[in-house]
DNA sequence: GCCAACAATATTGTTGACAATATCAAGGCG
DNA sequence: CGCCTTGATATTGTCAACAATATTGTTGGC
């Protein structure tokens, strides 16, 4: 029926929800069935999804999800480091006074959410924070590597935002994260966000 | 009547080639009828190297080399400064006695090629060293964005590859990143690598 | 009861035809 | 003369049917 490239986003949001489990098969017809539009655009979206590394293609035996190990999310996660570290670096360099304002403000509501051990509403700031940082940075380049890569991480960010006493320990990070960025001091923004990622890399590497 | 992949692959090397300039249309049949392959096999091509970021498709007028003006190509070679920084951390790390010694006969063979005033000797070895980094480095996912990102940099690398007297500086350069990587010094070999592309992005803006 | 050969089914791969859309050319009107 | 309308052509978008391949189930032999 949907005549768009909605099949891509809609099944793209549903492996991102967690409606699949890693390794399941994604056939055709079925997927064409649930989201009622055409094998032939099911397929479009699939071959999509596999360039954006979230569905593996298997000749003759058609797509499934991939699965991505401790290994492989550790090497996602070193490449992130140094790519949303020159996001915050740049992002230091062009930080307007507003944006500026509305950093120390999502800090502020950070650690008033730690403090109250809201593990949800600080995970959501976590997220909105360096989207921020993507949007003051301006770096196509960038940000379209963060989302691919992120797309892959669903499943271990939701691990991660589990484990037991990492807001209190990356709320400090991330304040001085903002502290440079508002500060307009490139480097110290960018040597702030490796140190901030690296810990997540222990982190992960923990879980394993 | 090529049933195999390979239509993508000569695709993809004939605009590497530079048998295509930039914002030229790729007509399916045509192309069907170039490579003899079905259109179906060529559509499947073009939508791969959409997500490969080399071609742009435009919706019911089909697809076109994608044009990258110097601001996307110093957005590119920035996000490759930080990922190649990593992998050049990764192989100081990794490297062996042997992958040392071939690094250290690149390195020779450069200064020499430069001495001589041999470009093209120069340029592909040029090559060979960030391959050989990559290969020793082992990072899979560092690797792979790399090669994505290389791929949409041809052009403007074949103008890089003009310019009068820059092997003259890159050369030492190189023999930094050797060096370090040799030593066995991480931090240096980033340093080193970020230094070497950050002249490279001189370089592109001085061409505009 | 277990294994191999083979048939039945399910699923992906491909094709050619057709529909939808855009591009271009020519003619008519102001 | 320029410009809009209209028709002709080129090109992409979609589909349904078919071919190729893999998977599953079944039967027969031992």
């Amino acid at each position: 029926m949907a005549g768009d490239g909605t099949v891509y986003e809609e099944l793209k949001a549903a492996i991102l929800r967690g409606d699949f489990s890693p390794r399941q098969r994604l056939v055709e017809v079925e997927l064409s069935e649930d989201f009622g539009a055409s094998r032939f655009q099911v397929r479009r979206a699939l071959h999509t999804l596999e360039s954006d590394g979230i569905v593996e293609h298997l000749p003759n035996k058609g797509a499934r999800i991939r699965e991505i190990g401790i290994d492989e999310a550790v090497e996602i996660t070193e490449v992130r480091m140094v790519v949303e570290g020159l996001v915050a670096a740049r992002a230091a360099e062009r930080v307007s006074d507003e944006q500026a304002e509305a950093l120390l403000d999502v800090g502020r509501r950070m650690r008033a959410a730690v403090e109250v051990g809201d593990v949800g509403t600080y995970s959501e700031l976590n997220g909105v924070l360096h989207s921020s940082l993507r949007d003051i940075a301006q770096h196509h380049k960038a940000n379209g590597i963060i989302a691919r890569l992120h797309g892959q991480m669903v499943r271990h960010q939701f691990a991660l935002s589990r484990v037991p006493g990492r807001p209190s320990v990356s709320v400090v990070q991330h304040e001085n994260i903002i502290a440079a960025v508002v500060a307009r001091d490139p480097m110290a923004a960018e040597a702030a966000m490796r140190a901030h990622i690296s810990s997540v890399i222990e982190a992960l590497r923990a879980i394993a």
